[in-house]
DNA sequence: GTCTATACGGCGATAGAC
DNA sequence: GTCTATCGCCGTATAGAC
């Protein structure tokens, strides 16, 4: 139609992506209601309709943040997805624990919650992160148990990002009771941290849990 | 001091508790960011200033929202905190899962991430509320194992509120992905027997679970 | 393709009239 | 106890300069 005369920045414009390392500051140090077109556009020492440019509206802005972000997170994770398949609880146990202190993640979740548009993109980038998960994890899980029951290599993936993101969130408003107790023994049934892997050479490693 | 003139409606007023109901319902309807003088003025049919009377602030308004909130709750769980001992795992299970579909604590807990005053309000709920849980757990469990860890009373409570409070988290952005298996794993070992030690009465339990 | 000036209505908040 | 006027931010839209 185009009707209008507005116009928008391309993607690749460098511009964009200093200003797209603003949204994240403000996000992390002042929260996602702080994110607004003047206050992006002070932090970069920019016109606000500048930003108005870029990212026509705030769900625009917020689009392009959660976009970014996932896809170095999914790269973060496809490295991690590396390791030996008798190391990815422990692997993605770290690994969710470095992606729920980071905080980014749990922002954009409880930005979710109103805005559809936000809360879809999450949706979507969730469950593709998920199933990355579980299809490393799935194969080299068996006859884990859970309180005496049998746990699935999905019940045990929902424990290993679940519980960083809990104990996360309440460390954000402050409560942090019993909080050690359940990590310690999480992080005791996970084993002890692999000794940096010697490359090819000794074959075996010395792992000696039950 | 009183150099202004401003004045605040009374605790026990009528209206102020009509319109503290408004404000939860536009909480659950469409999230705490629907929350404005004007909304509620408009659901409650009264002028935004009567509101702004009442609660001077937006502030004003969450904190008395949360503190009725709490009250409600505190009472609610002190009647579930009443079953048998060997049953309060399972109790606190259900409880804790109500509690999170209710969703105006997650909405609470969202708020707070970034406003100072609720989030030391929610601090504070939260606090009491796990410790009264906390006392009434610890007598009665020992001997409970986490993937082959031993596990403490106040580790087993986080598992069991923090898994329904994740759990609801992803479920309100729309992600379910192995849900199911993990709510079935955790409740096949809160089961329809008892959890360990018979108390030293006659020796052995019943439990052929396993 | 990049960037700016300006205008609009809605918001939280305050002071003060009735 | 109830309500108005006013202020300074906000998101958004438009028109247009370089």
């Amino acid at each position: 139609m185009a009707t209008s005369s507005r116009r928008t920045g391309a993607e690749t414009s460098k511009t964009r992506g200093v200003l797209l390392d603003c949204v994240e500051q403000l996000m992390l140090e002042e929260g996602y209601a702080a994110v607004t077109f003047r206050a992006v556009a002070a932090k970069a020492g920019v016109t606000s309709s500048l930003v108005q440019y870029y990212f026509r509206t705030l769900d625009g802005i917020f689009l392009a943040a959660i976009r970014r972000y996932t896809e170095r997170n999914i790269r973060h994770l496809a490295e991690a997805l590396q390791a030996p398949r008798d190391q990815l609880p422990r692997v993605l146990w770290e690994y969710s624990r470095d992606e729920a202190t980071s905080a980014l993640t749990t922002e954009f979740m409880a930005l979710g919650n109103h805005r559809e548009s936000v809360r879809a993109e999450i949706a979507e980038a969730t469950e593709q992160v998920r199933k990355l998960q579980l299809d490393a994890l799935s194969p080299g899980v068996d006859g884990h148990r859970f309180l005496d029951q049998e746990l699935t290599p999905g019940a045990l993936l929902l424990l290993i990002v679940g519980i960083p993101k809990f104990l996360n969130l309440e460390e954000g408003i402050g409560v942090r009771t019993a909080h050690r107790e359940l990590v310690d023994a999480f992080e005791q049934y996970l084993g002890p941290v692999q000794p940096p892997v010697p490359k090819s050479r000794s074959g075996r490693s010395p792992r000696s849990r039950n």
